[in-house]
This record gives structure tokens, sequence and C-alpha cells, in this order.
DNA sequence: GCTCACAGTTAGATAACGCTAACACACGCT
DNA sequence: AGCGTGTGTTAGCGTTATCTAACTGTGAGC
């Protein structure tokens, strides 16, 4: 369906990458020529438009659109984990479905109800009500001895690991979660932290994490600005 | 969707009618080849039977998957009404798109959380917790000067006339509500009743609606079982 | 400048759903 | 017997959405 493709844009666009076709046939595990077709239709529509290097930009329909399924879609999973009580996985899982079937009528009664949260569960802000703090930088960035807040879990975790989820959720690494890198091993390109518990994480695991970092040595109040 | 056709079957099958591909058409609003091959399609799936009249049957799997979605639109009917405090009318048409997308384990924690409700607002018994009222009748058989009290507003008015549904409501005519039969008019074929207020109402209208007649005339206490 | 990897399109199929037009059947009534 | 109403099917078509196989760029590296 077009809402799919809407909101796979949405979130390579959010991940900072180039929105190609390649990339979406990987995102939706589709063809690539199914890729082709769709977005023939979604051009056609004026959902989206293809630029001189044949990189997808939603117009300001498309953008709306999928602005709209992913709103519902963290609403959804708020209400999921906060009200119903299920996991990470499966409230992903529920929200996957259910935010091609909210209306606005519901999404706006469900979001008062729920008390105008700012992000969903793992941290990713909800559109028209929230944006990416400025400051945020991926936690395979930081270096030996910088501490840091996580703020959220990227979408491509979602995604591409859904196992993953569950992972960094027993381990305890959800946005609030302070944490230390105690070293980093640029070879394995693993790096050792301390949040609840000591870990290890990869690279390539801990830049689906984002963080903003505190002074990394504690100085006088109104020092510097966080580079 | 497949899943609409099960729902129809499951909803003509509970008005007491022979479920027919016609039938099927109108409720459904699509031509009657389209219905040819939908059942053609599910007969495959083992979803569906035809018996030698050509009438349509659920089979185990159909009638089971049909009850889950009438369940799950009947739940999701209350949540609308009792959590999110939508009308009738706005709750049908949400409840029509979520009872796709509801999974089991979301339809069982909602419907924990409304505290086992037995019936969706209109007073239709919820598949799998409740029944229909053997002594259920429809309002449009009462005689004159017989009283009772609504149970439920058939599903046909909400598929056929939405509007009807906000009529009722506005007239009080709801699940619960006592009703006394002061005039019948055979020939224009209405009847005047008093409930909240007085109203009269075609005998088409009167038989989307369902009663359990009280006692005509109060008599001692164990005179008679109701008829 | 040639090659290779990656990106994207064309061509041709299939399946689900939906439509209209036209035909086939069956029962009930004149 | 015949006619008409209602029911169901065939035939043929269009759209969405998916696939595989094969072809066409295009840019980076040698």
């Amino acid at each position: 369906m077009i809402a799919h493709y809407l909101e796979a844009i949405y979130y390579i666009r959010a991940e900072g990458e180039a929105v190609r076709s390649a990339r979406l046939a990987d995102w939706l595990s589709v063809s690539r020529p199914t890729v082709t077709v769709a977005l023939r239709r979604m051009t056609r529509d004026g959902m989206v438009r293809l630029n001189a290097h044949k990189e997808i930009q939603l117009t300001a329909r498309g953008d709306a659109a999928a602005a709209a399924i992913v709103r519902r879609h963290r609403i959804v999973e708020r209400w999921m984990t906060d009200v119903l009580g299920l996991d990470w996985v499966a409230a992903d899982a529920e929200a996957e479905r259910l935010e091609h079937a909210v209306s606005q009528v519901v999404e706006e009664k469900l979001y008062r109800k729920m008390g105008r949260p700012k992000t969903c569960p793992h941290g990713n802000p909800i559109p028209g009500h929230s944006t990416m703090r400025p400051n945020e930088l991926r936690l395979s960035a930081l270096g030996p001895g910088d501490t840091g807040t996580i703020t959220r879990i990227s979408e491509v975790a979602q995604r591409e690991a859904p196992p993953l989820l569950q992972y960094l959720h027993e381990r305890g690494l959800h946005p609030g979660t302070r944490i230390k890198v105690e070293e980093v091993d640029e070879i394995g390109r693993t790096m050792r932290l301390r949040a609840a518990r000591q870990l290890t994480l990869s690279y390539e695991t801990a830049s689906k994490l984002s963080v903003v970092r505190s002074r990394t040595k504690p100085r006088s109040r109104r020092d510097s600005a966080p580079r």
C-alpha cells in the first residue's frame, strides 16, 4: 500500500540518508521493479517527486500523509506500552497495523487521554507534537570516558532487527538511561559501557542509539556549551 | 476483502435470513459477479460452503474468523463510546476499520480493561462472551398495551441507514429503555409508543429493534411464563 | 578509457478485487 | 404455456500490487 511507502520514506529521511528507490526496496522487502511502479503511481497522485539524481522527495501532501501515519504509529505504540502493557516488540507490531486504521479523531482522543506524550516508547518524536533534539548524536560517536543519556532508539532497529529491540529493552537501554563509555575497541568495532550493568555493544548496534552527551569532566556551571 | 464478506455473512445469519449471494451484494454494496468470484475464493480457502440451494454457510474456520471480526468490532465500538466518548455513528465507522487491524492480544487486553462488557453499545452480544436472549422479539411484533424493554438494535440499521442510529439515539431508544406501545396503525404500518417521550415509529424501523416483553397486565407473581 | 558494482527500468506474469453487459435458470402467477 | 422477477454465472476489462528475467545507465577505480 502507498501508505507503507510514505512511512518508509519518512523514516529513511529522518535517518538523514538519501531516499533512493533501492533503499525503499530494502526497507520494505520488495523488489526494485515493484518500487519503480509504486513510485510512478505516487508521483501521479502528487505524493512524491523525483529530483534530478532520482532521489525521492515528499511533496507537501505526501509529507503530511507520511507524518500522520508516523504520528499514529507512535501514539498507538505509546498506548500499547503504557495503557495495555505490551512490550516494545509487540507494541511495534500492533502499531504497524493499527496506524493505517486509526482516524484523526481517534488519534486525537487517544493522544489527549494519554496526557500528550512527546515521544514514542523508544524516544522518537511524535510528528506535530515534538521534534528531534538538535544536540543528539549517535552512541557510536562517543569516546572512552564520555557519559550521556540515551534519547532514542532509531526506527531502523525496529525494521531491520526486531530482536534487537528486545535485546536493548532487556538490558535497560531505553530513553532516559544514563550511560558511560568505558572502553572503545576500534579494531573489533565494539564499545564497552556501563548503564544499569556493564555491557558491550557493536558499533553497528551503538549507531542505532542516539544520546545527548553530558560534560565529560564536571566543570564550573556555565562553562561551555556542549560541542 | 474476505473479512468483509465473512462479517456480512455473520450478520445476515444473525438476522435469521438465508444467506444468498444477492443478499451479500446488497449488504456490501458490490456487484453480484464480484460476490460470485469472492465466494469462489472463499470456498477454495475453506471459509465457506454452498449448499444445494446455493445458500452460503460458514465452515468451522469461516465461522471462527467471522466471529473474531464481529467480536473485535463490538469491543472496539464499546471502547469508542465508553472510553473515548464517541457517538454511536462515529464509533461504528471507526470500528469498521479497526476490527481488521486489532489482534487477538489487543482485543483481549482491551476487553479486560473495560470490565468484560456483554454487548456492544447497541446491545448486540459480543461473540464468545454472550449470546442473544432467547426471548427477544422485534418491537414491531408487540401490540397495543404491551410494554417491554429494548434489548438491542439490529446491525442492519448500521449498514442500511446510519442516520437511523442517530435518530434512535437522540430519541433515547437504547438498550435498557422501557417502552410501552400505545397504539398500532395497521394501515399506515406505524406504531405510537411511549419511552422517554412519546414517539411514532414505522413498522420498518420498529423491526430493527428487539425487545423483551414485560407481562402486559400485572398479575400474581408466578402466574404464567411469558409466551 | 574500460570494467564492475550498484541503481533503476522494461517486459511479461500472476493474483485479488472491482466493474458492466449479457446470458441462464427457476419459480410463481396469469 | 408463457412471462416476469429475482438469482447467479460467464466473458471481458481495468487497477493495484507483487514477482522474475533481462536490459540500461552511471560513477569509481584502475
